[in-house]
DNA sequence: GTTTATTGCACAATCGATCACGCATCAATG
DNA sequence: CATTGATGCGTGATCGATTGTGCAATAAAC
């Protein structure tokens, strides 16, 4: 290959010589820089650039290479530390083995659980992982979607994406498949926690251990534009139902997920509140923040007499206090469904799988 | 380019048909799958690949080309959701754009936040982040790193490595500068806390606030192979030499992070020490886990009693009493110093950043 | 009307790895 | 000695985007 000079070969004389020295000046430069690449190490091996190819990527038992040869070029390749181009590789292949992740944020023990068990699991079924965090933000989650795209992603799991299936339109016609967890979406499989069962349940244990009491409870936290919220919502009504209890317009406080809004919320509430709640149903631990900073604000004891249940797992906030109860979502479970999803490879039949957090 | 049947050409004119009849389903089965290519725009708008190359990235007023052709090619670019390929464009520009990050954990605010600024940062700095978590295992390190270097990265940020200085051997030969994050290293620059600082504040603080007692200090967590926990030592060291007392090696229990190695190695001194310590360092807030789950188990109000200085920040466990202090690394202006390194470009002179953390 | 300048674009080489073909060499068989 | 088969490896096209170069066509200048 690869005359680096053959396109000024017509130029004038003094030229080309210049141009030469240029040329020697820049080698010497990148001679410990420039990247070393199989043309290279089939100079020095005195072979071709197919033959390294063949030794380096495993398959040179197929193209029946000697042992000897083979030997010769993977300690050559260690010498001078060679290291394949994966462009070069994914754009020859067509496949790059790269596997996508968009999440919302790493700054909570949900998510951060999600990104690193996903790391983990990818690397395992040999795809290289790639995350990245979208800040709640719907634009930077197409953006993200489009950049994965660009890069030859081969999938793309969406995990609490607010708009999922947009997302799911700019893959499709790229023939990338998509995943959706956590939220989920109408053009993809997808793969969520059993929302209705962990609440219902949850909510069943703080009525049950504020029931010495009865000045009501309150669900705080959320989007009532969500799925999730939703069902979060419907199994707080029927726990409360299942006693005889009828839930309230004025006790269900879905002010976002965002720490300030649920502390604003709850401040509002406790100001207009003749008395206190006795239970609280908290919606995620980034909204529990807000709300244990609200009530000590207002009154240190506060805190000690409300039940608090949140739906999402923090091992300080479980260490808070004894009338605390969170559920945690089986994260190890839910990937694994994802993983199975994909290594399936059947992206026509479209299901929903719930996996039942942990109470 | 690029007629895909070329070098059939000599085939018997059977074979010819047969194949091609072939290669007529395939196109029918990836219609909506196969990516568009900038081939595929340039004949549909009637001009070459180069011309739609230079519209759609950019440099087309540099190439004298009309705006009418512009408009025509980004509407179909549109139309067809068109997606880079990044392997190509990278491949031949020899610039990927990419940089990476390799981080010991999510699991953790400190490391969470990290993840999530340097995506933030690096995107604004027109960088594609790749973040990768390590699990604290040496040997995932040097191979992440090695698959990022596989990627084309221009930078490799190594954040709490165990052995960044291998890292950088790796990366040299290959002209990818690497920096070091929390963590130094003695061949490439450095960002870090000032961890003697932080821990001399953070120790008269927790000494002040258990000053009634006196049954002494300890120290949990860390390794002492580690630059970050030798200087918190020495801070702590000082910062007890100032009020004239003198720390022996039984006070410092550097039992590593892990939260279950914590908590054993405080069992264990607990169980042999006459009376609990008066103030507790804790080195990170994996350990402090350890430390109030077994101080929980061991006796209720123990936690309560024992004044804890924790070098790291986490929103609940600061909210987990009045006597617990944490101080925050600041991870905005670490972040900062990495860019501004980066940016600068000079990677010749080694320097070492030490940020202060806030108390 | 010829020369020069400018505009607008096409062409083809190139990045590094992969892989379908095909060519040499040597041993074994008839 | 010719044929067949196996072994071992080189050749060249290819993936999609980028970019230096060159060639028309039109406009401007003389």
């Amino acid at each position: 290959m690869h005359n680096r000079l053959c396109y000024v070969a017509q130029l004038p004389t003094k030229c080309q010589y210049l141009l030469e020295i240029l040329m020697r000046m820049r080698a010497l430069a990148d001679q410990n820089t420039k990247k070393t690449t199989i043309y290279d190490l089939a100079q020095l091996a005195g072979t071709s650039a197919g033959t390294v190819s063949a030794v380096l990527n495993g398959n040179w038992k197929k193209r029946r290479i000697s042992e000897k040869l083979a030997t010769k070029v993977r300690n050559l390749a260690d010498e001078h530390g060679y290291a394949l181009n994966m462009q070069a590789s994914t754009l020859r292949k067509e496949k790059s083995g790269i596997i996508g992740m968009v999440v919302p944020m790493y700054d909570n023990r949900y998510f951060s659980s999600i990104a690193q068990t996903f790391e983990k699991m990818a690397r395992a079924a040999g795809y290289f992982p790639i995350v990245t965090c979208t800040q709640r933000d719907p634009e930077l989650e197409l953006t993200a979607a489009r950049t994965m795209l660009a890069y030859q992603v081969e999938y793309l799991i969406c995990t609490g994406a607010t708009d999922p299936d947009k997302i799911h339109d700019l893959c499709a016609p790229a023939g990338v498949p998509t995943l959706n967890l956590d939220l989920p979406g109408k053009k993809a499989s997808s793969v969520i926690s059993n929302n209705y069962a962990g609440a219902f349940k949850l909510t069943q244990k703080i009525l049950a251990a504020a029931s010495e009491r009865s000045q009501g409870s309150l669900f705080v936290g959320g989007r009532e534009a969500d799925h999730n919220t939703q069902e979060r919502i419907r199994g707080f009504r029927d726990a409360h139902a299942e006693i005889g209890i009828t839930v309230t317009e004025g006790q269900i406080l879905a002010c976002g997920y965002a720490s300030e809004k649920a502390s604003a919320a709850l401040s509002t509430f406790l100001k207009d509140a003749v008395e206190p709640p006795a239970a609280m149903f908290v919606n995620s631990t980034i909204s529990l923040e807000g709300v244990v900073t609200s009530l000590r604000e207002k009154d240190r004891a506060l805190q000690d007499n409300i039940v608090i249940g949140c739906f999402d797992w923090d091992p300080f906030a479980a260490l808070l206090g004894d009338h605390i109860f969170m559920v945690r979502q089986d994260v190890e479970t839910m990937m694994n469904a994802v993983f199975s999803m994909i290594n399936e490879g059947n992206h026509d039949e479209l299901r929903t799988i719930e996996v039942p957090p942990i109470l």
